[in-house]
DNA sequence: TTGTAAGCGTTATCAT
DNA sequence: ATGATAACGCTTACAA
């Protein structure tokens, strides 16, 4: 059933290289690309791209791993890695490693042994071993969470001046006192995030001591929720709240409503899009995340680099406020 | 630097063959074995799957072909196949359909044209067309959505017998007269879903028209909140809704929540979990919707079906109330 | 412009 | 148990 280019030439009755010419777009002249064409359609011919990776050595897939599929930022920023890179003519499969290295690592491997053209990696792991891939040719970009020393290009938010104006549009509503929630001291955003909050907060909130208003705590709800209710414990506790990550920020919702301190009542401020539904909240000041807009720069980045860009590794940080390219429209 | 066969071969003093056989355990001779293996792992050699899959004609990759990723249903079901399917060393590409035909055509398209073992298809469109990929020896297994004329193996959920028991269960809990909220006349599962209330709707009341209290939408909050608004509005308004999946749930619920009706000042039950956090809601009946268990069984007879199964096809429907096997720990 | 033929890196057949 | 060798289906020099 399955056929070859050679069945095409016969039955078109030219070379296996004119109808190679064909299906790539050399030139041909324009009565056997009919033939060819023809051919093609009588027989349902679909060329193998098993057989034209092992001559390329390289496919038209790229991976895109990610550590959380039910995350929605993760899925924004598929839509845009996918956007782009459909758009130039590459297939994206996308990898779920629940935030776990040894997962990470079969995908990796995976990328390796199928020669796929490129990979963008959001790293699980603090320090992923690339050089598999890179040893190989294998085209990498890092997104969304830095890593120490990039031997490749990186692609991040800002993630201290997100915090720092999310901080500041609270303050801007007139609240006194912001105290700030993120993550474990470990994660490698969770710092960043602080310290754009430390900057504003040193500078409006002068008398207070800073480290009293701030929690670190896992990205969660269950986080958010615990490291609310301890700071609203506090013998002077804050009128307003940032949480680093629409999660926290869950967390600090669900904790304000039910001790009746339903948002404006104490200020609210989330890195991110709350999931929908939460509790119907207006009042929580949002700062965008836009994880689309992550996917089409570190696509765009990638291609880039498989198309033969070969200068130094860079590392791209984008304010999160800036507009995303649309869209395109299927077909 | 990227070795081959070859280079293992001749560092270990042996053939490309034994090389080839050690890779796939066949019986080779201990000390050529471990010549081998030394020289794979110095030369940190990666097979290619590519020329394994040209040779085979086959590779050990499925591709799980989604209408929606950000809908946890099918996340959850993107768990249970993976979970199966690299147990059985095999991977898993997800491929998100936006619930568009032409992007599902896309992805099986590619199926073919990479040679996949296999294909885990949640259909947009009501009548795909298999054939290209039957016809070439490609594996396909439809989950979720029922086609009228299955020529593969389907995996469903039993629709009506989730709805008639979530309606049950309502009444069990006192309420008189419960609604029905589903989807869209047209889409596969909604006629199921409205006709499982529906038997048990006349039973329990018999005076009413059952037809007032049904309601047609989109499988989404707007139309859930549209249509509870209608049911509430009725000269004899019910005294509980079921909505037929977790999404007009949400919808649903807003709209009680927001006119003080929050339940159980009227009953609620819905087809699935509510997204988190739907405003505290603990007093909502809720009907299981295992996306899990739905893809480990479409893996389990997918790779059936990989390893030769050659019977009819076969129509698998799962009640919603049976337990699903674990997940298994990653190494 | 077109055809011939040599790979790409495996696996599998057939000897030995 | 092992080795030589012919595919697998395509792309691409190189020739014509």
């Amino acid at each position: 059933m399955a056929s070859t280019i050679y069945d095409v030439a016969a039955r078109a009755g030219v070379s296996p290289a004119t109808v190679s010419r064909v299906l790539n777009g050399s030139a041909v002249s324009p009565e056997k690309t009919a033939r060819v064409r023809a051919a093609v359609a009588e027989l349902d011919f679909r060329p193998s791209r098993t057989a034209r990776t092992l001559r390329r050595r390289s496919s038209e897939v790229i991976a895109l791993i990610i550590p959380d599929v039910e995350n929605t930022f993760f899925t924004a920023l598929a839509r845009g890695v996918e956007d782009r890179a459909v758009d130039a003519g590459y297939s994206v499969v996308l990898c779920n490693t629940d935030e776990n290295p040894v997962k990470e690592d079969r995908y990796l491997d995976i990328a390796v042994a199928e020669q796929m053209a490129g990979v963008v990696l959001a790293p699980a792991s603090p320090q992923p071993d690339l050089t598999p891939l890179t040893s190989r040719g294998i085209t990498v970009v890092l997104v969304d969470r830095p890593v120490a020393d990039p031997v490749v290009d990186l692609v991040v938010l800002d993630n201290e001046d997100a915090a720092a104006r999310a901080t500041q549009a609270l303050y801007d509503r007139g609240y006194r006192r912001v105290a700030c929630i993120t993550g474990d001291p470990d994660s490698p955003t969770a710092p960043l995030r602080a310290a754009g909050w430390r900057r504003v907060f040193c500078a409006r909130s002068p008398e207070a001591d800073a480290d009293r208003y701030l929690r670190h705590t896992d990205y969660r709800p269950g986080g958010g929720r615990a490291a609310t209710a301890s700071l609203m414990a506090l013998s002077e506790p804050p009128d307003a709240v940032l949480t680093a990550n629409n999660l926290l920020g869950v967390g600090a919702l669900s904790y304000l409503v039910e001790s009746g301190r339903r948002p404006p009542a104490v200020g609210l401020a989330a890195l991110g899009e709350l999931p929908f539904p939460s509790w119907g909240a207006t009042d929580v000041v949002i700062e965008p995340w836009p994880g689309r807009l992550l996917g089409v720069r570190a696509a765009d980045l990638l291609l880039e680099r498989i198309r033969g860009d070969a200068s130094d590794p860079r590392t791209v940080v984008l304010r999160s406020d800036v507009p995303c390219p649309p869209a395109p429209v299927v077909r």
